[in-house]
DNA sequence: CCCTGTCAGATTGTATTCAAAATACATAAT
DNA sequence: ATTATGTATTTTGAATACAATCTGACAGGG
């Protein structure tokens, strides 16, 4: 617990974000989810209608935005949905395979044992997700797990940039359904990291990573072909 | 030549940038330069009056280069160079380390022969601006070279990413000099990254590139060492 | 002397207004 | 009919105005 104050029970730190912040939040999200489409275009005069709020916190946001690459700018003509080509998508895997995996290297040298544990007692939610076929909630374990790898690897440049990188590999989630057969792939995989890093065995932990993520590019590869609809 | 209007010679596209953009790449550039100092406040009114613009563009740009990771807000306290302990600093070079190292990998695979022959162009002007003892000439060259690398991966996420990265990492090369020894490394290790680029042995351009950054590092733990003034 | 509360001034967060550019539409010319 | 030109409308870019919050000084009480 952060806050203590005096001996009055749920007392909770007030917060009032700015509404860039909380707009931002649900933008990348509504980007992320598709319910904004890629190449769609965004009028701040209607976001302001749907928000309730003037221009200035929206035109601030959609910079934010820009910055992270899910909204694009065009000269005079406002802000959209950034495009993404398969070949983006593609490019973004690697990438986010090689922060993740030096996520994982340097989590093998300095997480703390209480981390340790927690990875297992996540992994064992996951599994249970896995078994119950709970998609959503597998979705969410996953996404603590991988937070949690990189909270124990102790570097203050990697969460920024694996969020500045994820989003694109997160929309890609989705756009097309996870197989049944890659869900138990990957949650095998996810055994052996878990494994690894108990050992603390960096630069397996790091190879593995990296593959996790090749192996659901070739997953999310398969499902496109199929989903020719 | 991009655009043929009649015959009118030397007809070229004007061009007006958004301010927020021409405000970003001056204050990106003081920030790095360490004209503005860590923890510094930023005032949105000496700004104003320093640019002559309104508070509108300047806070747009504020909003980019906070998600950048240059600035950093206090709600309701306005903008400050964000901070950068020692320890941010190194632990930016393993991630620069790990972008690049993938960058030059993925060029390997995918230059055209063409920019591996401008890739050896660059490497002459660089010793060229060695021999001379033209530092600044050197890190011009050397960023070109490094931009090369990054175009010729053919990667559409790399560039955000290392763009992203790679601010604190030059943060870093204006707070303490390069010395003769380690820049006569470096360029020993230029040449080698070259010739493994040439051959394009992705493996191990890939890991002169991670050693040159954690090299990198190093040298500049020493000159902090020494410069104890 | 230190702590608390209040208030003026300054600064930020947000809304509104003004200006410039782009789009849409109507009209004219070939 | 089709292209080109001119005008109106809409939308973005930037500036200004207003409201909320913070800072710091000072007075009064413990």
């Amino acid at each position: 617990m952060r806050h203590r104050a005096g001996s009055a029970a749920n007392i909770v730190p007030i917060e009032r974000r700015p509404l860039h912040d909380e707009l931002a939040d649900q933008l990348r999200r509504a980007i992320i989810h598709g319910e904004l489409r890629p190449g769609a275009k965004i009028s701040e005069k209607d976001l302001c209608e749907q928000f309730g709020v003037s221009r200035t916190p929206i035109r601030e946001t959609l910079k934010i935005l820009s910055t992270e690459g899910l909204v694009s700018f065009a000269q005079n003509r406002g802000a959209s949905v950034t495009e993404v080509t398969a070949q983006d998508i593609m490019d973004a895997f690697p990438v986010m395979g090689a922060l993740e995996a030096l996520a994982g290297e340097l989590a093998c040298a300095n997480a703390t044992q209480a981390q340790i544990d927690r990875l297992g007692v996540l992994q064992s939610k996951m599994v249970a997700m896995f078994k119950r076929g709970d998609r959503r909630g597998y979705f969410r374990i996953n996404e603590q797990i991988h937070q949690l790898i990189l909270e124990a690897s102790c570097n203050s440049t990697l969460p920024r940039l694996i969020r500045a990188a994820s989003a694109q590999v997160r929309r890609a989630r989705y756009m097309a359904n996870l197989s049944n057969e890659r869900w138990a792939e990957a949650i095998e995989e996810h055994e052996q990291i878990l494994k690894a890093i108990e050992a603390r065995d960096g630069k397996l932990t790091s190879r593995l990573l990296r593959n996790h993520l090749t192996n659901k590019l070739e997953a999310l590869k398969k499902a496109f072909l199929e989903q020719v609809d």
